[in-house]
DNA sequence: ATTGGTCTTCTGGTATGACCAGTTGACTAT
DNA sequence: ATAGTCAACTGGTCATACCAGAAGACCAAT
């Protein structure tokens, strides 16, 4: 399959750049940023570019910009969204957070066995379906990658037929961030992608809108992902990215 | 107390006018918005406050936009973050979505009695000391809307304290979005803010460091809002915010 | 009929330079 | 000590060029 190549602008450079300093620590919450047009002189770059990437900053909670003021550093732990993490999840020096790592895995931990049982409540046919296929798709591969992108649409599928809207969003948010680490996933995470045999029970038990099993089961097939997970991060300190 | 007053910018205001249209579906995924050029004369404002919308709307998943080509609108469904969800919250017309509501309220709900027993785990002593100053400050109030303020900065605390970033993150978004529905939900979750004793009894179980009763009181806790959204919610079609 | 160039004309991306509009702080008159 | 004033910041808006990728029409060559 071939995607789309990502072509990165000026004003997304600088977006890059301030963010990664400020999710680094190297500018601290409170701290001003120097005024735009020093800013344009300073990294060689036109004003438009600059403002460009501090709207996207005061979007995402890292900046309190004011009319006539100083652009003042936003502590993100208590104003950035959960869009933060796929930046947060890599630092600049291209190493994984660890504790980022951790706290994902963890909510994944924690949210998607209630998904699986909302989605079992409403046992729509449409996502069921395709649920269904890709659970027999998944059953007649062996390629790790291919399992992994297959269970992602699966677990895309899944939050969908749970017709929560804020899990959706969620999910989405999640996903940018596994993105970032996707080939040291798929391998960390085989033990998990292999074990169709508690992906099988789930759908089966979603199919029988049974909830509580579906429950059940998305818990026991993740666990083999939490725990693989959780045995690397606490076997290595910040890992290299492959 | 006072606040800061948020003043709009020309930019923002093109950035509300065309998220709203995304996301209420007048502008459908897969659609094509009108060239840059055109909109700036559309909307009788400068290509530059065009763009910086523009920008911001890429970043929130709503637009794909590549160089030479047109910019065509997403499925926000697929491709959106949790931090649409306070712009999702509410409709242009000012109507709350129902099922928006409903969903980051079950979201609440299968949330937070992890994050507290996550917190009580950990048991840190500077979050632990905050919460138990707060609780005593909501034991000495009878004032709803005072009430919410300091439960708001309650599980702020608590959600700290359970030392997982993606929790907070997430717990950023979903405030963000409560902020727009503030006065409808102090009275709504009025039994829940006045329910001061599972909330001392929660915190007395974090102090206790026992993780599983934590998770109990917060369930026990959380359900008197969770059941009153929802009678609420079932009672109105799309309620009117006040 | 298909493939591959090429040219025109769309689209977004970058760059200037000017000016408007709040904020801040030093200075001044009271 | 207070309140007004003003100059020098800051971000916000604008107009106008021009650069660069994409798309489609067109036209060869195979």
């Amino acid at each position: 399959m071939f995607q789309h190549i990502a072509k990165q602008s000026i004003s997304d450079t600088v977006f890059d750049q301030l963010t990664a300093k400020i999710l680094d620590g190297e500018l601290d919450a409170g701290e001003t940023l120097p005024g735009e047009r020093s800013l344009c002189e300073l990294l060689g770059v036109n004003r438009g570019a600059v403002r460009e990437a501090i709207k996207r900053l005061q979007q995402a909670g890292l900046v309190d910009v004011r009319h006539g003021g100083k652009t003042t550093v936003l502590d993100y732990l208590d104003h950035g969204g959960l869009e933060l993490l796929p930046q947060l999840m890599i630092t600049p020096e291209g190493k994984m957070r660890l504790e980022v790592a951790r706290s994902i895995v963890s909510m994944r931990q924690s949210m998607a066995p209630d998904i699986a049982k909302a989605c079992a409540q409403k046992r729509k046919a449409k996502h069921l379906q395709q649920m269904q296929s890709l659970l027999t798709q998944m059953q007649q591969t062996d390629d790790a990658k291919e399992l992994q992108t297959l269970a992602f649409a699966y677990w895309r599928e899944l939050v969908a037929g749970s017709g929560n809207i804020a899990y959706r969003l969620a999910f989405n948010s999640m996903q940018k961030a596994y993105d970032k680490i996707w080939s040291l996933l798929a391998s960390v995470l085989e033990p998990e992608l292999r074990d169709l045999d508690n992906l099988e029970k789930l759908t089966q038990a979603i199919a029988e809108q049974d909830a509580d099993q579906a429950q059940h089961f998305a818990s026991e097939y993740l666990l083999n992902g939490t725990n693989a997970m959780n045995a690397v991060l606490n076997a290595y300190g910040q890992a290299e990215i492959k």
